[in-house]
DNA sequence: CGGACATTTGACAAGCTTCAAGAGAAGTGG
DNA sequence: CCACTTCTCTTGAAGCTTGTCAAATGTCCG
């Protein structure tokens, strides 16, 4: 099970030193300088795990702090009182978290780990020792919250305009190509940990909707999900399909 | 026409110094320093009129700005090339937009106005001056953003978890309050100048649809919209249908 | 091997969309 | 100021995508 690429190791501990980050020696991010990397490890307060399945905050929780990913998969969500969920969007390393807990006095949605997660704890007041000391800093999380914004706003086009069929292949797209951008690919597969109810509650549909319309793609020789991999065979044609054509950033920058 | 409330001022012009700003003068918003003010005027290029109707950017455009709403109405969305229409979220005085542009080569959404509208437009580089020279704006930039991503978050929650009517009643106490809180009301209606396909094109229903929930709401004596103004007479029970509980912030930062 | 959970399939119901057309409101020009 | 045009709102009818209920099959793991 043990892989070489380094955003793989959900079972190895997080380095004391950020200057060791597995994260920070992968092309996909920015590098900081040794100025910002002492910074940011004088605002690390510690790394929290979370089991596949646990939740690292819920709704309504308070003082949930700031943090990054440092490995493995997450997702935002928020639930109705009757139980209907959605996800928001999915968290991959180096995505930042709690960033809307900073101006609220409780959590407006829960964090939920998809597979075993590190995260990097901030401090309370790391957001605001940024902005004074390190804009550049600061200026990448305006990066992400914008990134963040922008997927939003993909992801609500989607829910909102698009069927069932080219939901699902613009979600497929999607995360397929955040991991390859992250390095995640493994030959012509992507890694792909969840499961039809995780797809079907990001992208509203019922979950045995979602089941029919992932059989009609994989039924089209379009898609293969298996062993929590995904294979996309006519990425072109799906890209067609869904009328998505984003595609991430290749360097992102890092809190 | 002409109101007492200096946030339904949109016929008349933007005063040249940002101590004379009548977003400022509100309650609704945050005090700036004197320093501040001088900055943040340093950093506006020029006010933009946009008539009804018309775009402010639109989707694909390159070098679009950063703005703040001074006056008037206006709305973010997406389309797909085959012409289905988003609305992503509606901006009202005080809103910012653009600051994804600030980090994408061309512009992914588009920027349409409601009614007439004045925008305040920033210079390039603004973004990076403020985060550089004015930390206490920058944290409300970031205040902004992530309060612009809690309204996707929930709208989110709304397009892919409610049906048609708990979406009408969650949009309609969404904007009721955010004119509240901006001391937009007149006794007890708020002015709501949308029609109802931008209302259909906000929740990702048919306008067909959307009619026939807003007669039935009507028909309940729940809601009434005539003459661009929206009353509610039953907002705990609506509020009950939408499972929709939140409230917006009662003093905001401006950039 | 057994139990829990995920996926798959069938049948039916329902909510929503589409097509169509009339009624009302608002802007335009003579 | 009124006729004309155009846009918005409203209502009916039919059809389709999607949801719900139910149960079988497959898979993982102790």
């Amino acid at each position: 099970m043990s892989k070489v690429n380094p955003l793989s190791m959900s079972e190895l501990d997080c380095p004391k030193r950020c200057a060791d980050c597995r994260l920070r020696a992968s092309p996909s991010f920015h590098r900081a300088s040794e100025a910002e990397l002492q910074f940011v490890e004088s605002q690390r307060l510690r790394t929290r795990g979370v089991p596949a399945g646990q939740a690292l905050f819920v709704e309504g929780d308070t003082g949930a702090g700031l943090f990054t990913l440092y490995s493995g998969w997450a997702f935002r969500y928020k639930t109705l009182p009757d139980g209907r969920r959605q996800i928001l969007n999915f968290l991959l390393p180096g995505d930042l978290v709690g960033l809307q807990e900073e101006f609220a006095s409780q959590s407006v949605h829960g964090v939920e780990a998809l597979t075993h997660t590190l995260f990097c704890e901030f401090a309370q007041d790391a957001l605001w020792n940024t902005l004074t000391a390190h804009p550049r800093l600061a200026y990448g999380v305006i990066w992400r919250a914008s990134h963040t914004e922008q997927f939003l706003d993909a992801n609500l086009l989607t829910t909102g305009q698009r069927s069932a069929v080219e939901r699902i292949a613009m979600l497929l797209i999607h995360l397929y190509r955040r991991t390859e951008a992250l390095g995640m690919h493994d030959g012509d597969s992507a890694p792909l940990p969840l499961q039809q109810l995780h797809i079907a509650d990001a992208l509203g549909l019922s979950l045995v909707h979602t089941n029919r319309s992932l059989r009609r793609l994989h039924a089209l020789g379009m898609i293969s999900i298996a062993k929590g991999r995904l294979r996309l065979f006519a990425e072109r044609k799906l890209e067609r399909i869904a009328e998505y054509y984003d595609r991430p950033p290749s360097v992102q920058p890092l809190l």
